[in-house]
DNA sequence: CTGTTAGCGCGTTCAA
DNA sequence: TTGAACGCGCTAACAG
């Protein structure tokens, strides 16, 4: 195969200098006469050399890019984090790669491949709940990680507050007049949604009320799942129905919303609801939601990351973001 | 900086073998006997050797990587277009890199900077209009290259037919008894919207129509442009009212609608509306929409792209796919 | 200021 | 079946 990108070598020699010298101008050393600098970006402009990124990566120990792992493309919490993810990047000369690893896939075995290909810098991991799965491997690597949506004492991380989340959806309802609710939950097997429980437990407790496992859903965060939840609720006697619904995530409430609808009921009249994350949606279904700043979240997470991998971080980062309750239509 | 991480040599001295055995046996190279075979993986195992994907694409001159170049992280579209690209690339070991590129910004120079990066095997262009430029140098690169949203002569390509989605559109409304219809466009500096204006002007003179000025906007695809082009028509006098809308994209339809509802009127009662796209916004709200398969487009990208990679594709690829209307309650 | 040389970690002939 | 040696393209001492 005959070789057709031109290399160093060929600027090199075109510009009657050392590679060493070419080198220096591509990283824009100060050791270098401007006269022959000024030759050499000719000599590169003319055979229009630019470096491989992959042999610089190769020399350098260091590749300029990063990780983002990612449980899901479909969730628009996700794409909302990687919003905020990409704006930060954008301005650093840093590229972005994309992992999806999914729930029922080893993450800690798939995210050491990512460490060990060498082809990052490091990794930001949404929602990825590694904490509680055997890290040692991946802390002992010293790769810089930044866990978003998640809590840990071992990581840098940044997260929310499910406790208090759903602990504020709750109080809200029963602030409105409610004592009858039931909560949508998403998948227990995730630790939001342990937490998301728990806060219930803690307003319903609070507030001296009750709550009836009937009106306890569990299925998964989609939009599929809150709509079956609440096509349940509804199978029940209409004494029965609670006048009020808090569910885990906006998806649900959206799947809710159509269920309520498709009784030709109204949210809030007939029953009143709340969503959980503030996604785009819910404003214009006009959802009344716990936001959880999503796109900050992916802002923050970069940040943190770029200054682990500059070396500027001198202790564990942690840090809670605030929830906010958006009060719009349905409750 | 003592070296840390385990290489190939540490593996080969290990086993009491050379690098190159090491070296076949981690490419499943045939001509190994089983026993050292299994000799340098129980090696590889203890020491957690994985081979660095940066030397190996050094040395091989590929990368298993591809990337995707968006114009934008926030429009649906393209989030629907990166759920099609990721769901057919996770099925192979190929890692995702994305790009974004603003419309400001010298399109092909951002993608020859990939091209010379070395960083990937392949490109995917998603919406990025590079016919109409100066592509000779991409081409001449022998980067394999699918254009998805743009329809070329000279790179493969996957599109949508502009023209008939607006004649659609308009052929709907007046069919469903409108005269007077506007048209909320995107930013004519994109192919697709000065295409979807001619489908639109087609359709109207198709029905022996006319259409003033004053009911032709033009701002960007986005839902605050939706937003302010309806507010502007709502400006007029009633009389000068709109029966119909037609937005060339859903966002700028669920723009558009918050302005007729802000005005506590209706659609389709009072204004009937209808979108382009299909996203699941669209959905939701109820909007009649050209659906323009976006999660195939992906699909189909990646299916193609790949097969370019691997020199499967004898000819340059070109395929329209079909347009549909998706009837719902605003129109 | 500049050139030589030795890595970076792996793939791949070419002999053996 | 195997191993030595060279090449991938670039960076980083080191010497000059």
């Amino acid at each position: 195969m005959a070789k057709d990108k031109t290399n160093i070598y060929d600027v090199a020699k075109k510009a009657g200098v050392g590679i060493a010298t070419v080198s220096r101008v591509i990283n824009n050393s100060e050791n270098v006469k401007e006269e022959t600098r000024e030759k050499i970006i000719k000599v590169m402009n003319e055979m229009d050399y630019r470096p491989s990124k992959v042999a610089q990566n190769l020399a350098k120990q260091q590749s300029n890019a990063i990780a983002v792992i990612l449980p899901s493309f479909v969730d628009h919490f996700f794409v909302e984090v990687l919003k905020g993810i990409q704006d930060t990047l954008e301005k650093e000369e840093i590229d972005l790669i994309l992992y999806k690893i999914n729930v029922d896939e080893n993450r800690i075995s798939k995210i050491m491949d990512i460490v060990h290909s060498r082809k990052v810098d490091g990794i930001a991991a949404v929602t990825m709940n590694i904490s509680n799965s055997n890290y040692r491997e991946l802390l002992q690597s010293e790769m810089p990680v930044v866990l978003a949506d998640e809590k840990s004492k071992n990581f840098n991380s940044i997260y929310f507050d499910n406790i208090k989340g759903a602990e504020m959806a709750v109080d809200y309802l029963v602030n409105s007049g409610h004592q009858k609710i039931a909560f949508i939950n998403g998948n227990l097997e995730h630790y939001n949604a342990q937490e998301r429980l728990k806060g219930v437990e803690k307003a319903i407790k609070k507030h001296q009320l009750i709550i009836e496992d009937k009106y306890i859903k569990a299925s998964d965060f989609y939009t599929e799942d809150g709509y079956k939840s609440m096509q349940e609720l509804l199978e029940m006697p209409q004494s029965e129905w609670p006048s009020a619904v808090s569910a885990a995530s906006d998806n649900q409430a959206i799947g809710a919303l159509q269920a309520i609808e498709e009784r030709g009921l109204k949210a809030p009249d007939d029953i009143a609801l709340i969503g959980y994350d503030n996604i785009e949606l819910a404003k214009y279904l006009k959802i009344t939601t716990i936001w959880q700043p999503m796109y900050k979240l992916g802002q923050l997470t970069i940040e943190v990351l770029l200054k682990e991998i500059k070396g500027e971080l001198k202790e564990r980062f942690e840090k809670e973001l605030a929830l906010s309750l958006i009060k719009r239509e349905t409750a």
